[in-house]
DNA sequence: AGAACTTACGAACACTCTGTATGAAAGTTA
DNA sequence: TAACTTTCATACAGAGTGTTCGTAAGTTCT
């Protein structure tokens, strides 16, 4: 028989799923501070000891659902890089910087990574994590335009935090402008122009 | 005799004043969300009820402690970028970058300005209140560096929301990094040639 | 397979915190 | 001085988080 026989991982997996998936979209569509633990469940059609027996408390969810999202648009971006190489690394972070702006556009990606997370996480948790997203696609991309001889050989920490807060804000500026589509070009405009500058 | 006649202007000036004082080292300190309206008025040596009286609720008081520490800051960088006037608007917005990651080293100043204010107040509302501070400072400094001919005749908007992303990053960067003073010099550097790369 | 054990979950409780309501005190106006 | 408004203090109601404790489901050992 076993009907319903499902093994302990399979149990969890799937409530933690259900979870992050409810966070997800009630953390992006309200922010973190407006949903409460009830609704979270309820939406995940579980209960509230579920919640507690799977996560620390209401931010281990959130960091939960913050490094799903930073995956998921991390994967996307690396594709894309991917595509144009390591023959043009300022290419690719051209390419890669309009993937991302065009993915902060969704209002649950950016209230969750760009506008709740350093609040909730607290901004050197925040950056600690992104290290293993966005932060290393940018210094992997950089190092190989050193190595392609693209721009000087310099440190890169230091540009990769400037370019990240350039493209943060960029993004949170195309997500509230009315006319997403001038805004997007408009701010790679930018955002190319700088990067060009870095060019030897 | 009226040993402790004051005037109504004075008292409300006088509870908001200590509310705004208590509110913005407790939550520069701890956090918004980390900090109640219970410790708060003990700080300012108030009630709950004087609070409640003054603001309209936790995030109205929040908004006037934002208020303050923006225009603290700015008036600043303002008189910093007033000395050397019209002449040389670019160098006037590197001197006035290096005020400002200088200033947003205090931990209360970025946990307010930058941390939690996006998420307590909105990004929209954030930027908005922004609008009237550093924004108008940049702004103002593009139209001069154009005027002057020092860059191109261009829409400053989006250079405007670039350049804030980058120095809101870098100020958390240099604020998290143990020397500071080396890290302030690597932003700077990096800063300074995004700057010129825009001079004509 | 059955017993002992561990893991996952459900329901109820305790606690904290925000915001409101109501009344008193201080100040203003006539 | 009296009527009125503003400022503040106290008490209360409601919402929400995290914990506790019991139960069910799954795992391991013999």
């Amino acid at each position: 028989m076993k009907v319903n026989r499902r093994t302990q991982a399979e149990r969890t997996a799937a409530t933690r799923a259900a979870l992050v998936a409810a966070g997800r979209t009630l953390f992006g569509n309200h922010g973190y501070a407006a949903v409460g633990t009830q609704s979270i469940v309820a939406e995940a059609g579980v209960t509230r000891g579920a919640l507690y027996h799977q996560f620390k408390d209401k931010q281990g969810l959130f960091a939960a659902v913050y490094d799903q999202v930073e995956q998921d648009i991390t994967a996307e971006i690396a594709t894309q890089v991917a595509q144009i190489g390591a023959s043009d690394p300022l290419g690719a972070l051209k390419a890669g910087s309009r993937v991302f702006l065009e993915r902060a556009t969704d209002p649950a990606v950016h209230q969750i990574t760009l506008v709740d997370a350093p609040a909730v996480l607290g901004w050197s948790e925040w950056r600690a994590r992104g290290e293993e997203f966005g932060f290393a696609l940018i210094e992997g991309i950089l190092l190989a335009a050193i190595a392609a001889g693209q721009i000087a050989d310099q440190p890169v920490r230091p540009i990769a935090h400037v370019a990240i807060g350039a493209l943060d804000e960029s993004a949170l500026y195309v997500a509230a402008a009315e006319d997403k589509a001038a805004a997007t070009e408009d701010v790679v405009a930018v955002l190319n122009r700088i990067i060009d500058s870095f060019a030897i």
